[in-house]
DNA sequence: CGGATACTTGAAGCATGTCAAAACCTGTGG
DNA sequence: CCACAGGTTTTGACATGCTTCAAGTATCCG
């Protein structure tokens, strides 16, 4: 709608992509691939990029929210506290996700590192003001927000009507889909490091810490999974795994 | 962007809204409020009302979705299934909402009516390319769906780790906030019906018919609930109810 | 090597599920 | 108005899967 001519003459090199931006992958797959090169360039002056080790708060429910995020490496996650401090993740973003809420300043989930995670934010205002000048943008938002819907309403019916053994299959194989997603196509072993900890997947798949352990223990004596220094996992054979996701 | 004359001419009156628009509650609270007249008039010609009666599916897993629809009134449940019969409702659909799920021609929840429900439904086709035209109703669209998320997320802490008592005790103070929003704020007294069957909070909440009642029952013997016909449902103290869904 | 954090394993308890039967509500036809 | 049939809800007795509590073992990192 709107004419952004002043943008353009801001910067030169307008129809350049931003240095930064150039091997990023939320170009390709995530938000920024909506954006122009005159939008990226402007976006980009806002933006910075930093490292959060585990553990550390990207946004905090009850607070008001200054920036957004896209995930660049790591995993981040969603979580909701009770007044009891009962605690569940509601969500988990990978690279390269989208961290935030727009229409609504502050929220009920804490967004927090679950590895070691680099973000690229920017601040809410900007972002806002783009979204608002920008369809394109906002109708890949729209996207990931139904994906995450999808998502949502996958992990409801796990956690309403699955048990321990195929809730924790369940949350292996999402893990792997999301890790390597092309090898967890073809019906072969896949290899990867878990992003989570085991009171990461207890608070993921409303269970303890123990009952987590053990259903990974019977994964491992039942050979549907091989653990290594209780982070790498290797999943030999997918179709076994998946079938533990439903039934016995 | 697009010129969309074409639809001007098809239309004297192209400046006034469609008979049956005008009292409408999708216009004023749902996603036609983002439409022109001659929008809202265009979309109107390719309208069709309807009512369903309980149980009766509006979309249904795996298959083609030729139409999407505004919820006139009634619940409309959105349900998912396990191959071995397991069934978990994922959401609820109240007036003024869309069921629908643009971008995706097919999906894994299945849409039916959970009591006597209305509808006014529209083709796809028509409706992505109005989505496609109209950044006003992508934003609408956006942001029920960013609404429907936090919903989802807030349920996905109630199936995690709340207790069978919290569970329905939340699910009842829904219901009362959905059906009488007003009332819902002050901290009077609430009487409203019960949209679900015991089977149907079961199967929202992750437990059993018989979980459901016992829990309905023990409420009712603490006077949080006066229930009559098993539908009717009076509460008489909303903080009391509220505070049910904590803890002890 | 030591100390902290993360993970595993075992035994006992309890919330919720399962199975079975009875009570209740609602509409229909005699 | 009553009898009856179908679906729905409640209640009870028992089984079980997950949690709780408590140790013990690995792994990481100074």
């Amino acid at each position: 709608m709107g004419a952004n001519q002043a943008d353009k003459r801001l910067d030169i090199h307008n129809s350049e992509v931003p240095v930064v931006c150039r091997a990023c992958e939320a170009r390709h797959r995530g938000i920024c691939g909506a954006l122009t090169p005159e939008q990226l360039s402007h976006l980009s002056r806002h933006t910075t990029r930093h490292r959060l080790s585990r553990d550390v708060e990207v946004t905090v429910a009850g607070e008001d929210v200054h920036h957004y995020s896209n995930v660049l490496s790591g995993v981040v996650k969603l979580t909701r506290l009770m007044a009891d401090g009962r605690q569940q993740i509601v969500g988990l973003q990978f690279a390269p996700d989208f961290v935030g809420r727009p229409f609504r300043p502050t929220g009920e989930v804490t967004a927090e590192a679950a590895t070691n995670v680099s973000l690229c934010s920017f601040p809410r205002v900007v972002m806002d003001d783009m979204i608002a000048r920008s369809p394109d943008l906002e109708r890949r938002l729209y996207q990931q927000a139904l994906d995450e819907l999808d998502e949502a309403r996958e992990w409801i019916l796990t956690l309403g009507r699955k048990t321990a053994a195929e809730k924790v299959a369940s949350f292996l194989l999402m893990i792997a889909e999301n890790i390597e997603p092309e090898a967890a196509e073809s019906n072969g072993s896949i290899c990867f490091e878990l992003p989570l900890k085991r009171a990461d997947i207890a608070d993921f798949l409303g269970l303890t810490i123990e009952t987590v352990s053990r259903q990974i223990t019977k994964l491992r004596k039942a050979r549907v999974i091989v653990v290594e220094n209780n982070r790498s996992v290797t999943v030999p054979d997918i179709e076994r795994l998946r079938a533990r996701c439903e039934a016995e």
